[in-house]
DNA sequence: AGGCGGTTTCACAGGTTCTTCACAGGAGGA
DNA sequence: TCCTCCTGTGAAGAACCTGTGAAACCGCCT
């Protein structure tokens, strides 16, 4: 069931080792949020509805107004953030659910308004 | 339910990712414009009344004077032009409905009226 | 029992989207 | 042409969705 490896950029996700490093340090995850990144990465550049990853992860049925994806959706982000500043890795779709593709942030490229 | 994917020419509409292309590029729609484009485009070529249509997407009895329908035809226009300058997608039929049949705008053909 | 790490739920703030309205513009018939 | 009905369109408030901190809850260990 479990692939081996999910590998995109410096990130890595190794289900089967409940591990995921970045450069190959590995990130420090709890057991809902290595599930919830691994059911990201597995589809990783396709948007994926809130019941999808929540029956998947939880393994029970979802009920509208759930709001566990989004609190761990919210943990993700936080940790990858501190590993990889600047980079974005969970894109919110309004409406439909989320996507998981690492990108460099935009604010990147912001500077001192001129003038 | 869903037919996985519904293509006519460069354009590329895939209900259950959530997810339409032009060239393969994504577009950007909310909730009701995918709806609304998915029932359109599954009826590519035929004239559909509002009736039908909100049924459809908005699953509530048609009222007539309702306009939903007549304002998301607006919001697909106006994002489907942007995203093919000079193609014209949704036709009105007066009375009747709209169809959706991508075809290239007479507008490309005009010149200053003669004499 | 108390502490601890993790999970779930709650409440509110902040955004985005949807519905409705009002008026302008256009089509068709008399 | 004039009248009537239909459609196009911008705008505003309603309705809905997501972000987020924090409290409540839970099982485990000491």
């Amino acid at each position: 069931m479990d692939a081996d490896v999910i590998r995109l950029g410096r990130l890595e996700v190794r289900p089967d080792e409940f591990l995921v490093t970045v450069d190959g340090e590995p990130l420090r995850l709890t057991v809902r949020e290595l599930e919830l990144l691994t059911a990201l990465a597995r589809r990783h550049d396709r948007i994926v509805s809130r019941q999808e990853l929540y029956t998947e992860v939880w393994k029970r049925p979802y009920r509208s107004h759930e709001r566990s994806v989004d609190v761990y959706v919210r943990k993700l982000r936080r940790k990858l953030e501190a590993a990889m500043p600047g980079w974005v890795f969970i894109h919110t779709h309004f409406g439909f659910g989320y996507r998981f593709s690492p990108s460099l942030s935009q604010v990147f490229h912001t500077r001192a308004t001129p003038g």
